[in-house]
DNA sequence: ATAGCCTTGATT
DNA sequence: AATCAAGGCTAT
């Protein structure tokens, strides 16, 4: 009687409005869960997580009367609403693979009550709602700008600048051809791994494996009566926030380990450096400026490589491969700089990505007062970040924040940047909650600074830019395909 | 066989 | 007493 009042206020709490985006997190009070089998609507808690009536009832049948089906296709089947009955091999596989319990299925059939999966339910719901929360108020505060490309900062006056000497660059290297040769396509394309089919358009998410280093700690509950191991290599934890794993996202581990090793990248960039030195005449000296153009190109290499091999990354086009890069690339070089600096953790001098040390007290007198202001607001925000000693995670997911940035423009698949946006900040704020529990407002902390990052590296931009103009930075490179790449597609 | 609705009963 | 995830029932 009134449990139907109490069912269909449950429905109404749960079923909001299908129209409304993913991202719209101010409309929409409890914005719409969607059943991670099928995408049907969410009617509760079943078998581990939120699932839908039918997938609920699914996955009881299959394991109560023990089936075994079959798939005629390729064990691959799609699994949507209306596609759901087509293969009921594929569907299991899918209950099981984002991490539906077989264990939840009462042997004795009992009925009523609970099971030791409650209060694991009241911590989801609990995370959940937090999240909801934090994510509305970092949308409010960081709309994520688009910044005009055309800088508000003045180039400064050259007198201000140390004087370069032209003369003594007249090696062909910086006599800049109006058009470079496309660096970023090569790199993007040259390991000649990528699969020809990007058919991708589905915004749900590619399926991917788990790393060793995730250990699921339900996988080994017995309860072979059931007669259901999980297949070899299928554990139960797909999904990107599990309420079984809390506080570590699969997705955060994954996002660490596409990170390059620091000294692999170090000795890659080293022996570059050292083998353009020999190549070049023992008198004929680069200037320090250039010789840091040089690195900061280098680096910018390793990050395209970085992008690459990142998870989601792969699955764009090559053409929206490269909108993201040519609108973040000053970004991540400039996040990968004051990384440096917070594990570096010394405030008077700086760490280059060679492993060379060079006294911040030096490089004030030398530069200008561009320069000057660009080194003094990198050192503070290295600060911030080293006095609430953000981890690798965080950088991690920081960094793939201003990789997949959908306000790029002239996307193909701009809802799916979207999506591993909103994955990416969910599996973080997971993360700080569960890591940094004294710690309420970490995830904000993080969020705000980028915005810092991306207002620094236009000024750095700009005064690359502003070099380049003088003839000071060597030209043949990706640094100056990037600079010119965006300047001419100005958002 | 499926899936929407109903009943149950430990927990809060 | 209310909650809500289990299992059960049944028309399609």
């Amino acid at each position: 009687m009134n449990r139907c009042i109490g069912l269909r206020s449950r429905s109404l709490y749960l079923l909001p409005d299908a129209s409304v985006s993913v991202m719209d997190f101010t409309s929409n009070e409890e914005f719409e869960e969607l059943c991670p089998v099928c995408g049907d609507k969410v009617s509760g808690y079943h078998y581990g997580l939120l699932t839908c009536e039918s997938c609920k009832g699914f996955f009881k049948r299959t394991v109560q009367n023990n089936k075994r089906y079959t798939c005629t296709q390729n064990q691959d089947c799609g699994i949507d609403k209306t596609q759901r009955k087509r293969c009921p091999y594929c569907r299991f596989q899918k209950c099981l693979s984002v991490g539906m319990r077989l264990e939840a299925v009462r042997a004795d059939r009992m009925r009523g009550g609970r099971n030791k999966f409650g209060p694991m339910y009241k911590r989801d719901r609990a995370l959940k709602q937090q999240k909801r929360a934090l994510i509305r108020a970092s949308f409010k505060i960081e709309p994520n700008p688009t910044l005009p490309s055309t800088a508000q900062t003045k180039y400064p006056h050259p007198g201000s600048l140390p004087t370069p000497h032209p003369s003594s660059l007249s090696s062909p290297e910086y006599d800049c051809p109006p058009l470079c040769p496309p660096a970023l396509g090569v790199a993007l394309q040259s390991y000649g791994s990528f699969p020809a089919q990007y058919q991708y358009t589905a915004p749900s998410l590619p399926t991917r494996s788990i790393k060793a280093e995730y250990p699921d700690a339900y996988s080994s509950s017995p309860d072979s009566s059931l007669g259901y191991p999980y297949p070899d290599g299928c554990l139960p934890a797909s999904p990107h926030t599990s309420p079984m794993n809390p506080g570590l996202p699969p997705l955060v581990l994954e996002l660490v380990s596409c990170d390059p090793d620091e000294e692999q990248v170090r000795g890659k960039i080293c022996a570059f450096l050292h083998q353009e030195q020999s190549g070049r005449g023992k008198l004929d000296k680069p200037r320090p400026f250039s010789l840091l153009c040089v690195m900061a190109d280098q680096t910018l290499f390793s990050i395209v490589e970085w992008a690459r091999s990142c998870v989601f990354f792969k699955e764009l086009k090559v053409g929206d491969q490269m909108g993201l890069l040519h609108n973040c690339w000053s970004e991540l070089l400039l996040f990968d700089h004051i990384c440096r600096q917070v594990r570096h953790g010394r405030e008077n001098s700086l760490l280059l990505i060679t492993g060379q040390e060079i006294e911040l007290s030096a490089v004030l007198s030398e530069a200008g007062l561009t320069l000057n202001s660009l080194v003094q607001r990198g050192q503070e925000l290295a600060r911030r970040l080293q006095h609430m000693q953000v981890d690798r995670r965080e950088v991690a997911c920081m960094k793939s924040l201003i990789l997949f940035n959908p306000n790029v423009k002239l996307l193909e698949n701009q809802q799916f940047v979207e999506n591993v946006q909103e994955q990416v900040n969910s599996a973080l704020l997971e993360y700080t909650l569960y890591s940094y529990p004294q710690c309420f407002d970490r995830f904000s902390q993080l969020i705000l600074r980028l915005p810092e990052v991306r207002s620094l590296s236009a000024q750095a931009e700009d005064y690359l830019c502003y070099k380049h103009l003088c003839g000071e930075v060597p030209c043949n490179n990706l640094l100056m395909e990037m600079l010119h790449a965006k300047r001419s597609t100005a958002v």
